[in-house]
DNA sequence: AGAGTGATCATG
DNA sequence: ATGATCACTCTC
């Protein structure tokens, strides 16, 4: 029987939610086939103050939409002609706070990713990254604004099964523009996994 | 290390 | 309308 995350333990604040994510279970019916994975690595986007952040100074534009929604929500965006990434959106109710899910040990499905991911040979390959796991779970601009506490196609579940690996911490990665917020300690991972990303 | 790729956003 | 930018990935 799977346990889903509540909407209450992700309205907290987005550093809190990107630690204790990691563990956790993303998973995805899109396409009918059952992939998911754990989370592995995430980073926290703090919002206004944020100059990382999609929603910096306040910023309220289409893209960034459903990142002004209450936390549970999907914010799924496009990047660089090709890619998409994907945050839970977190924090209080019009907080546009965020988490973005960068890595997952794959679970299930393992054989549609090979197929979604031609670039992948092994494992490690194929959800390593904020892009890769978008494409193997097959979530695109379709999934921007989703339910993930209360929908079936993408949501979250609450099994820990490694309860035991250190979590570490460091700056962000791809946010040099940020200057000083760049160097800010805002990305999390399970200590040695092999799938984070890089 | 460089290219690919096109939506998005701030300027005007 | 236009141009620079980009919370990345792959291949060299």
């Amino acid at each position: 029987m799977e346990s889903r995350l509540s909407r209450g333990w992700l309205e907290r604040d987005p550093v809190t939610v990107a630690r204790e994510l990691l563990g956790r279970t993303l998973v995805s019916t899109l396409g009918g086939v059952r992939t998911s994975g754990r989370i592995v690595e995430t980073e926290a986007y703090l919002g206004a103050p944020d100059r990382a952040a999609h929603t910096f100074g306040g910023r309220r534009t289409e893209r960034n939409r459903s990142m002004w929604e209450r936390a549970g929500t999907g914010y799924v965006y496009f990047v660089y002609g090709m890619h998409h990434c994907m945050n839970v959106v977190a924090g209080a109710e019009g907080e546009p706070v965020a988490v973005l899910v960068r890595a997952l040990e794959p679970r299930e499905g393992a054989e549609a990713m090979y197929e979604r991911r031609s670039a992948a040979s092994r494992p490690e390959e194929l959800c390593s990254g904020p892009a890769k796991l978008c494409q193997a779970l097959a979530i695109t601009l379709d999934q921007d604004g989703c339910d993930l506490v209360g929908g079936e196609q993408l949501y979250l579940i609450d099994s820990r099964p490694d309860v035991s690996a250190a979590i570490a911490r460091g700056p962000r990665i791809g946010v040099d523009y940020a200057g000083e917020w760049a160097a800010e300690p805002l990305r999390f991972w399970l200590a040695g996994n092999p799938h984070v990303s890089r």
